[in-house]
RNA sequence: GCCCCCGUAGCUCAGUGGACAGAGCAGGAGCCUUCUAAGCUCUUGGGCGGGGGUUCGAAUCCCUCCGGGGGCGCCA
């Protein structure tokens, strides 16, 4: 990587400059190296000087002339120059840029993966939305959201686990069965009515219709107590067959599906509370089981197990992370939607009660989606059940449109998704845009080949040749791909590689205005030909990361 | 009342310590006999909700106030 060229470099030279001018405190002094927004500032920045003009005292522009004074040489590199306040600019040459364009052309789209994740093993849980109803927009957000981080850790150097964490028991599971059993016995020409306080949906009476279709004629013969848990297993198979394929329609795809009702036969959910016990964390009051957890910041105790026996849902999701750890990663990462937000340090709590490190433990919280038609908002209900599934997003709007939209905007962010928007194919749509440009690169390949122009090896190319500022631009974008990459991973941010991405296609579709590549010039065209080849990498890493197709035509 | 997220251009959003604050859309003016015009160029438009503070430097950090959204169950 370049800037750490810089860094060394910069680094080496606070040092002479101490020792020759005999100015302390200048080493191991903390600065950045960064790319300046404005392009007048060259390719790299570092705030060295003005850093340093405290501790040494003299101006910053003065350090910045020392510190040029001193700087070793370093490849690549065309100039420095001071400027400003007191930064120092470096601009990169040509041999850099033909690099960026060789690695590109020929790694493909996973030419800059990285190590910078060092190996670190993450755990990534998601959705984990409860069978009990399809998903909706929310779950959705959550979805990929995770799935582009888990590309984004995996293409940074984390192996990655993505799980699906599922609550198939407990009451909520009751009264889901309940109320379906009632829409089955309501299509059965029964009276029937779905309970107070169960499951109102619409799409509850469509799956009772289903039910007594399928299962009618086997549960009319069976006494009335005995539906139970037929109707839950079939409502559960139901539940969870939506999810998964709107989930595949979705391209979200999960390693592993964790389910509750496994953790409590397997006797988990007890041995979290014994080990709990054990650590003298829990008590008894007003007949129930509390777990202290304001010993670990929470604002107040929780109930584990009901003054009626029940455990809470909290019990088992204790288990469940005490499970998670137990499997050896280096850091778990759960996506919740906002309405859990307020879990978070009792999930806290319950990791460091357990003798973990709660800082393995990640939250990140995605913030509501506000669906939108033309502007009007989509009135939806949930308690209701009146509302857009995700699954009919994706089918209104395709996959691809779905996804960016879902996963542009940074996850803190509450986000107003527009059907109408999404849906229209044109230059408003961001998504297009991106995939326009890859189509173009495939046109070009398929022109080349019709006109017969064939592309030479690289090492016969003369890169020399390249330097329109639409083709520089080109590459400096493209070199970009490997930091913003790290970059998402590291801050958990998958919005920006759609930011990037568009960044890319832009610069794409510039050079594709301004620089014909088949032209009667054939060392030029060879030249061209190969920077488009690079361009072709990176539109398929980001459109990779991101889950898009990547079109031949459009 | 307490906790979390947000408040940046007409709209939707980036930018979370650095150099005159950016993009897309919308508005205005242009560019197709040449590899896809789902494209490109130029242009109008905000000083980052208000106030205080920290810093050489703040949209970014701290305090406070205002506005919007969400959460505060022995429901999940």
């Amino acid at each position: 990587m370049f800037p750490e060229a810089i860094r060394r470099a910069v680094a080496d030279a606070l040092r002479s400059v101490a020792a020759a001018a005999g100015l302390p405190g200048l080493d191991g002094l903390e600065f950045v190296v960064e790319r300046p927004r404005d392009r007048r500032h060259g390719d790299w920045a570092t705030n060295a000087a003005l850093v340093a003009s405290r501790p040494a005292g003299r101006p910053p522009r003065e350090v910045a002339a020392l510190i040029l004074e001193h700087l070793p040489s370093i490849p690549h590199l065309e100039r420095v120059e001071p400027a400003g306040p007191g930064f120092l600019n470096f601009t990169l040459g040509p041999s850099w840029y033909a690099a960026v364009l060789a690695r590109a052309a020929r790694g493909g789209a996973g030419h800059a993966r990285s190590e910078a994740g060092a190996g670190e093993r993450v755990q990534v849980e998601f959705v984990s939305s409860n069978p009990n109803g399809p998903l909706h927009i929310g779950h959705g957000r959550g979805g990929v959201v995770g799935d582009v981080l888990c590309r984004v850790l995996e293409y940074a150097g984390h192996p990655v686990e993505r799980e699906y964490y599922y609550n198939d028991a407990g009451a909520q599971m009751g009264r889901f069965a309940a109320s379906l059993e009632a829409r089955c016995r309501q299509a059965l020409g029964e009276e029937a009515s779905v309970p107070e306080d169960g499951y109102h949906g619409a799409y509850l009476e469509a799956w009772g219709r289903e039910l007594a279709a399928a299962q009618g004629e086997a549960l009319r013969v069976l006494p009335a107590e005995d539906w139970g848990p037929e109707v839950l297993r079939w409502g559960l198979a139901r539940a969870m067959r939506d999810i998964e394929e709107t989930l595949e329609l979705a391209r979200i795809p999960f390693d592993s599906w964790f389910s509750e009702a496994e953790l409590h036969r397997r006797g988990e959910v007890e041995e979290a509370i014994r080990r709990l016990e054990e650590r003298g964390f829990l008590y008894r009051a007003e007949g129930a089981l509390w777990f202290r957890s304001t010993d670990f910041g929470d604002e107040k105790d929780r109930v584990l197990i009901t003054r009626d026996g029940r455990y809470t849902y909290l019990a088992p999701d204790i288990a469940y992370h005490l499970d998670k750890f137990g499997r050896g990663f280096d850091r778990l990462i759960n996506i919740w939607g906002a309405d859990h937000h307020g879990y978070v340090p009792r999930m806290k709590a319950a990791v460091a009660a357990l003798g973990f490190d709660p800082g393995c433990l990640e939250l990140i919280i995605t913030q509501m989606v506000n669906l939108f038609r033309g502007g009007e908002p989509v009135r939806m209900s949930t308690r209701a059940g009146e509302f857009v599934t995700f699954r009919k997003v994706i089918e209104e709007v395709g996959a691809d449109a779905a996804r960016y939209y879902l996963v542009a905007v940074s996850p803190d962010t509450t986000l107003n998704f527009d059907l109408e928007e999404a849906k229209r194919q044109s230059m408003e749509n961001p998504v297009y845009y991106l995939q326009y440009a890859y189509a173009r690169v495939r046109s070009l390949e398929e022109f080349a080949a019709r006109e017969g122009v064939e592309r030479r090896p690289l090492e016969e190319a003369d890169l020399t040749r390249l330097g329109h500022p639409a083709e520089i631009e080109l590459l400096k974008q493209a070199d970009r791909l490997g930091e913003e990459v790290a970059e998402a991973a590291a801050r958990r941010a998958p919005h920006r590689i759609a930011a990037y991405a568009q960044d890319f296609a832009t610069a794409f579709h510039k050079f594709y205005t301004d620089c014909r590549v088949v032209t009667d010039d054939a060392a030029l065209t060879q030249a061209r030909l190969w920077l488009v080849e690079a361009a072709k990498s990176v539109l398929a890493a980001v459109l990779g990361l991101l889950g898009l197709s990547a079109p031949d035509h459009m």
